[in-house]
RNA sequence: GGAGAGGUGGCUGAGUGGUCGAAAGCAGCGGUUUGCUAAACCGUCGAACGGACUUAAAUCUGUUCCGGGGGUUCGAAUCCCCCCCUCUCCGCCA
């Protein structure tokens, strides 16, 4: 969502970094809806700056004693016509915010500009792939060889994408969780949150899935709530209608809660493995930050994510996505990649966004010091990371020969054990 | 699930049909006083969206906003209806 003032002021440009991004703005339709707009909205506060004068007066006279059957009659037929205008107001008022909150945030100017994920720019790459002696197995086959994942039971229990994690591989998921959720909260300095898996309308809305991408989500029957996507959903959402104390910034959240999505259209990929299920298991962090700093605390938050990657020795690069493949409220965003010797290739474990104060808008977060008027935050976030493709990436990376897994060494505190052998 | 009490500005809280965008206090901001700090005193202090003026800001002006939505009325924070949320008690439950 835009400032208005803004957004008018500089359309030309916006349109412009928006067609970078495959968007195109009707202009058109703007500049007519939004001069009606101010048209009929200027018409009718003028009746109602005359009926608030006249209404006035009535009490005046009537204290006096006078008569006012005659003015109470008129301006009951001007409360009629306020009547009519207004409601040609909201109709165009409404077409109006549906047109803005249907366009795309601007992206940053060091994004590059490009058509699709094609187009993304690797800024950094970390570690180096692990060579094997023998040919490395997907997931999919080594998960269920060692009895620690299992599909056909997570189908029949629910349905496709979905999966059981059995013995050591549901160990494994609860130690990557604390693992991840330490490090963030003992050396990052985030605050850890446990929120609510679901949310309502007005929290989607503020992060800016709806009203658009109701499709990709899980809608709990009976009830106004959604299953949360992700933790920015509810994280982000902690502070909407707030106003914060700019003093206080940035504030550093970290939260674990599974994700629910129903990836609808995108039937046919990954269909193997974990790497697309309706329900994963997710750590993220979140940022509030000032405007003017924002664009360092995305480079630290990137680097949070990608420290934990480096401490289980996986490798892994990280590339700017391009106008052409940024998502809807982001205006920059990192993704990283993780190196999985199964599929042979970089594979998204993190996204790490910029929405300066795009989400903040829409969910009235803003933070001021002294007589400053409020300003709208900015927010971020990033996965610290998704912990299903975290426990794949181990799998896959740390096989042995045997068919056995090695447990990365910041792990074993957490799992007890230094391997994992077959255990059905 | 049953019964009751509430939701007012950054916060606390008064206001039950017109003079209320809303008393008072706190916090904030500006100032006076003052070795420093503190205190005291004076002043100031909500937001959104329009319009005028302007390069812009400032200023002036209009409308709307007292949990959300609808209604009654010439006129609603105040009366009526629906919904949401919070608190207390009872029941149930991990």
């Amino acid at each position: 969502m835009y400032d208005l003032g803004y957004f008018r002021n500089n359309i030309g440009s916006i349109a412009a970094r928006l067609a970078d991004r495959g968007f195109t703005i009707d202009m058109e339709a703007f500049r007519e809806l939004d001069s009606q707009r101010r048209v009929a909205l200027a018409e009718s506060e003028k009746l109602k700056a005359q009926r608030n004068a006249e209404s006035q007066e009535i009490g005046k006279l009537k204290k006096a004693g006078g008569d006012t059957a005659d003015m109470q009659q008129r301006v009951r037929e001007m409360g009629e016509l306020i009547a009519k205008l207004d409601a040609d107001a909201a109709t165009l008022d409404e077409k109006f915010s549906q047109l803005m909150a249907g366009i795309p945030n601007t992206p940053h100017e060091s994004v590059p500009a490009g058509k699709s994920a094609a187009d993304n720019v690797e800024v950094r790459r970390w570690g180096t792939p692990p060579k094997f002696a023998f040919t490395p197995k997907a997931h999919w086959d080594l998960g269920p060889e060692l009895g620690i994942l299992d599909f056909d039971r997570a189908a029949k229990i629910t349905g496709a994408r979905f999966a059981v994690y059995m013995g050591l591989g549901a160990k494994l998921e609860r130690a990557l969780i604390n693992f991840m959720l330490d490090v963030h909260t003992k050396e990052h300095g985030y605050t850890e949150v446990l929120p609510p898996f679901m949310a309502n309308k007005d929290s989607f809305y503020g992060t800016g899935q709806l009203p658009k991408f109701e499709a990709d989500l899980f809608k709990l029957e009976g009830t106004d709530y959604y299953l949360v996507p992700t933790a920015e959903v509810p994280v982000t959402n902690l502070y909407r209608n707030e106003i914060l104390d700019l003093e206080a910034l940035p504030i550093k959240l970290t939260a674990y809660t599974p994700c629910f999505r129903s990836e609808a259209g995108s039937y046919g990929r990954d269909v193997r493995g974990i790497i697309r299920q309706h329900q994963f298991q997710k750590v993220e962090l979140v940022k509030f930050s000032r405007p003017e700093s924002s664009y360092e605390e995305l480079e630290s938050l990137t680097r949070d994510a990608e420290d934990i990657l480096q401490r289980l020795g996986l490798a892994y690069r990280t590339v700017v996505l391009s106008t052409g493949d940024i998502g809807f409220s982001s205006a920059k965003t990192y993704d990283i990649e993780v190196w999985l010797p199964g599929l042979k290739e970089y594979k998204e474990i993190s996204s790490c966004s910029n929405f300066e104060a795009f989400q903040a808008r829409r969910a009235q977060i803003r933070a001021k010091s002294g007589k400053e008027k409020a300003e709208f935050v900015h927010t971020l976030n990033g996965s610290g990371l998704a912990v299903g493709r975290t426990w794949l990436a181990i799998i896959e990376n740390y096989q042995q020969a045997d068919g056995s897994v090695v447990v990365p060494e910041v792990l074993r505190p957490y799992m007890g054990v230094d391997i994992i052998r077959g255990c059905k």
